[in-house]
DNA sequence: GTTTTACATGTTAACGATAACATGTTTTTA
DNA sequence: TAAAAACATGTTATCGTTAACATGTAAAAC
C-alpha cells in the first residue's frame, strides 16, 4: 500500500507536511502545497483508515441496530439500511449492522431501529451517542429521527376527500407507540377542520387482520367510502377484502402509509403516503455526527410525501 | 480503555505474554496463562480491532454489495445482509455496505449480490478476494454460493404431484440468468421422471404480469393443476388471479420460491421453496474467510426447503 | 556433568498517521 | 537594525498490538 512516507518521498518533503496538506491545508505555502497534491495523485496516495482511527481514537464505526425480530423485519429497514450506509460511506465511516442492543466497545454510534417502548429504559442507560429511528416518548430526551407521521396522514385525509370520497374512515395499530398515536391524530385533526365525522378501527399490522375486519364491516361502509390505512400493510388486506367484493378506486378509495414494496405489489397499485428514506438517511446520519463533533441532542422530523396511484381516484 | 499494559501490570507479565496468551495459547505454560485469563476478567479487557488491524495489515472489513436496483431490491437481500452481518461480527469481522462495484482499497473481501450477466466481466477483473450470492456460468471461474434452484423447483413439482394435481405446469421468467435456467430444469427433470407433459410459460418477475398471464390461460387450465412458480413475486399475481375466478388450494395449486415476506402476505398464504439464509450467510462467508486465509476456490450449492401453507392441498 | 536442545518469557521495532514540540526562516515592530 | 512575532517545515513520541529476535532457565542428550 501507498503510505504517508510515499508521498513525502516523492514530493521531497516530510511525511508531517503530507499529513498537513491533507488535514490543515493553509498550514502549508501554496507552493509546496500543489507539490504535495501532485505527488499524492502521482502514486495515487489514499489515507490509511486504520492508522487514523488508531491516532485519533476513533473507530469510524457506526452501529445500526435492528431491534425487531429478524423473521418480521419490514422491508422498510432493508432500504433504510441501504442509504445510511451510501451517505456514511461518503464521509469516511463504516456501517456496522447488529441485531441486539449491546454496543461493542469499538463502536462510535447508534443508530436504532426496530425498537419497542420496553427498549427505551435500556436505551436510555447506554452511553454511547446514538439516534433512534421513530419518534419516540419525550420524557427518555432521546434523539431522534422520523418522518412526520401526523403530516403523512393528514396529506392521505385530505386526498381522500378532495377525491371527493363522502365518509372517510380510519384503520390504525393496536400498538402503543407514539407514531402510532401521531398517525391517528393526522386522521383526526384533518377531519375536524373539515367538519367531518370520523370514525377508527384498529387492527394488528397484518394484512390478513385487515382483511377480516372489512369483510365484517363492509355492510356498514356505503360506496363512496374513503380508508386510510396507518401502513401499507393495512392497506393489502383492506384493498384485497374490497376488491372481492366492489369497485376501487371507483366506490371505495384507499391511502396506505410506507411506500416501500407493499404499495407495488397490490393489485391495484397503492397510492400511499411514502417515507422519504433517502432524506432520512442523511438526517439521521448528521444527527449523529452532531452529537459526535458538537454534542447537540436533537429531535426531527422529515415530511412525507403523497405519491397518488392506482387505489384513489383522480382528482 | 482497557489496553493488554493494563491486563499485563495486573498480571505481572510482559504485554507480549499477554498477547500470547490470546493468540497463541499453547506457547505460554499453564500458570501463567490463568493468571492472565483472569486478570483479563478482572480488568475486562477486549481486544482492540484498529490496533490489531493496523499491524496485521488487515482491516477485517468485508463488503457486501448490492448491485441491484436500490429502489426495486428485494426483501431476499434484507434478511440475508442481516444474517450476514451477524456471522462476520461474531468472526471479528465489520461488514460494510455498498451499492456500486468500486471496492475501497481498505476492504478484505467483497460478497457480491444482485448482480447481472453484464457485470461478471467487470467482476473477475477485480482483484480482490470474493464470493458471489447466485449460481454463476462456470467459465468466469467465479466462486459463488447460492441455494440449490434445481433441487428447489423439483421438490415443489413432487409436492404438487404428490399432492394429486393431475397437470403441473411451470411459469418461469424472462430473464437470462444461470438460475432461472436451473429452476426451469428442476421442474422439467421432475416431469420427465414422472412420465408426465410438462408445460411452461415466462413472464417478467411482476405480480402484475403474472396475473395478466393466468386471466389470459386460465380458460385452458382445467382443474386440479398445479402450479409451479418460479418465484413468490410471480406466485402472489398467480394466486391473485386463480382466487378471482376459482378456489386454491381445491381446483388449483400453487408453490411459489424464496420464502421471504411476500409469501407471508398473500391470500391464501404461500407454499413455497424457503431459502435457507442463515446457512447461506454462514457458507458465503466461510467460503470467503477461507479464501483469504486458504486461497481455495468453492462453488457451493444450498439445500432448500419446501414449506407446505394453504396454496396446495394437505398430502 | 557438561553441552544441546527445548521451552517460557521479555525486549525491540514496526504498522501508518498525527499532535506536540523543536528548529529554522521570514516578516513585522519599535 | 536588533528583537519579537509569525510562519513554514522537520523531529519525536504516541496510539495498541504483534512478529521477530533476545535472553534466561529447565529438560534432554551424550
Amino acid at each position: 500500500m501507498v503510505n504517508l512516507a510515499d508521498v513525502a518521498r516523492q514530493a521531497h518533503v516530510s511525511k508531517m507536511t503530507v499529513s498537513r496538506v491533507i488535514n490543515h491545508p493553509n498550514q502549508v505555502s501554496d507552493e509546496v502545497r500543489d507539490l504535495v497534491n501532485q505527488a499524492i495523485k502521482a502514486v495515487g496516495y489514499q489515507p490509511n483508515r486504520i492508522a487514523k482511527a488508531l491516532v485519533n481514537q476513533q473507530n469510524y464505526v457506526i452501529q445500526f441496530i435492528v431491534l425487531e425480530d429478524i423473521a418480521t423485519v419490514e422491508p422498510n429497514y432493508a432500504i433504510l439500511l441501504l442509504e445510511i450506509a451510501e451517505v456514511l460511506n461518503q464521509k469516511g465511516y463504516t456501517l456496522e449492522i447488529s441485531t441486539i442492543l449491546e454496543p461493542n466497545s469499538h463502536v462510535d454510534g447508534l443508530i436504532v431501529s426496530g425498537w419497542r417502548d420496553s427498549d427505551l429504559e435500556r436505551l436510555s442507560a447506554i452511553n454511547v451517542p446514538m439516534v433512534l429511528y421513530g419518534q419516540a416518548p419525550t420524557w427518555y430526551d432521546l434523539p431522534y429521527v422520523d418522518v412526520n407521521n401526523r403530516m403523512g396522514t393528514s396529506l392521505a385525509t385530505t386526498h381522500l376527500i378532495e377525491a371527493g370520497y363522502k365518509k372517510v374512515i380510519y384503520i390504525g395499530m393496536t400498538m402503543a407507540l407514539p407514531f402510532v398515536w401521531e398517525r391517528e391524530q393526522g386522521y383526526l385533526e384533518t377531519m375536524a377542520k373539515h367538519h367531518l365525522v370520523s370514525r377508527t378501527y384498529d387492527v394488528s399490522n397484518h394484512s390478513h387482520d385487515a382483511e377480516k375486519l372489512i369483510q365484517n364491516i363492509i355492510a356498514h361502509l356505503p360506496k363512496n367510502t374513503g380508508i386510510v390505512c396507518a401502513t401499507d400493510r393495512i392497506a393489502l388486506g383492506v384493498v384485497r377484502a374490497l376488491k372481492a367484493q366492489s369497485q376501487i378506486p371507483e366506490n371505495y378509495g384507499v391511502v396506505g402509509f410506507d411506500g416501500v414494496f407493499i404499495d407495488q405489489i397490490t393489485s391495484p397499485k397503492l397510492t400511499t403516503i411514502k417515507q422519504p428514506f433517502r432524506q432520512l438517511a442523511n438526517t439521521l446520519v448528521s444527527n449523529l455526527l452532531n452529537q459526535l463533533h458538537h454534542s447537540e441532542l436533537k429531535m426531527e422530523l422529515i415530511q412525507p410525501r403523497l405519491v397518488k396511484r392506482d387505489s384513489t381516484r383522480q382528482v
